[in-house]
DNA sequence: ATTCCAACCTGATAGC
DNA sequence: TGCTATCAGGTTGGAA
């Protein structure tokens, strides 16, 4: 699901309701692949911390406590971090759905994909992070830990320039979409935006990358720019699991120009998009705007 | 060093 | 209705 637009937004919104607020309670699912830290150890240590301030690194989420430890959090496809009050169907089955009655939706309650719920001892909404299918993270990093999967990032997606793109590209003959999707070059960037971002470059995604031009690199990384700023405003794309943590939908997924749209009319020329795979993953492109 | 591929999970949906 | 196959906003580790 989230990709560094869905994650920033999900940041912002989730700040209020996290940052100055110490922690009460603790409730965690059992040890799983989502817990790379052991569950048992979050339930003793987080309970009268502060949260400290929330930072975002690519796809990933960092909350400081006030004992100098920090929570890393990754949202892997499904992941939702959200607020006790939310409420919105992408919270639920479809099974728990039809279970329910429209008034009877006025609330979440945790289910069994609920890994973590962080109660506050100010009584506000307690938060929430459900992953259906775990492959998020989980992991409490001590005072001044490092962590590889943290220190493999590349710079930030919304910083990228063509000259990064370019240098980077040399003497790589795998498709350019694969460099985007390289979170060690280029942190932030997942399937969705890739396609996004080739689309308004007018770049096909199986093109070799060592074959692009300075020129073509610049295109890329303002494509790469504008569209990770625009999901962003909008919200973040909303297409399957998505919801920002007050329990609302993206917009973004409406001004797609590819992704998800194959046999659908392009919007600049009226081809039908074509999906294929590339770098191991669905991909959507125009052939005619696309070359 | 780079590229590829299976694996990690669960659920929704399409087709028979 | 039910079964099977396919697909899904990600990342890792190990093989080629």
């Amino acid at each position: 699901m989230p990709e560094l637009p869905e994650v920033e937004v999900t940041r912002r919104r989730i700040a209020p309701l996290l940052v100055g607020r110490r922690i009460a309670r603790v409730r965690t699912t059992a040890a799983s692949y989502f817990f790379l830290s052991d569950p048992g150890l979050l339930r003793r240590r987080l309970p009268h911390r502060v949260v400290a301030g929330l930072e975002r690194r690519g796809k990933y989420l960092l909350a400081s406590l006030d004992d100098g430890s920090r929570l890393l959090i990754h949202l892997g496809m499904t992941g939702q971090l959200f607020s006790g009050d939310a409420v919105s169907l992408r919270l639920l089955s479809a099974t728990a759905r039809a279970a329910l009655t429209p008034e009877e939706q006025t609330s979440f309650e945790p289910d069994i994909h609920t890994h973590l719920c962080l109660h506050f001892a100010d009584g506000e909404p307690p938060v929430y992070l459900r992953d259906v299918r775990k492959f998020g993270k989980l992991l409490l990093l001590e005072p001044g830990q490092r962590h590889a999967r943290l220190e493999r990032l590349g710079p930030d997606a919304l910083t990228v320039d063509g000259e990064l793109l370019f240098r980077a590209s040399r003497k790589r003959r795998t498709p350019v979409k694969a460099l985007l999707l390289d979170q060690s070059l280029l942190a932030g960037v997942g399937n969705i935006y890739a396609d996004e971002a080739l689309f308004l470059a007018g770049l096909r995604p199986a093109r070799r990358a060592a074959r692009l031009s300075r020129r073509e690199c610049c295109v890329l990384a303002d494509g790469l720019r504008r569209v990770l700023t625009r999901a962003i405003e909008t919200g973040g794309s909303s297409i399957s699991d998505y919801v920002a943590p007050d329990g609302s939908d993206g917009a973004y997924q409406d001004e797609r120009r590819v992704y998800g749209r194959s046999g659908e009319a392009c919007g600049s020329c009226g081809t039908p998009i074509v999906r294929r795979v590339v770098a191991q993953r669905g991909t959507y492109y125009c052939p005619v705007c696309q070359p």
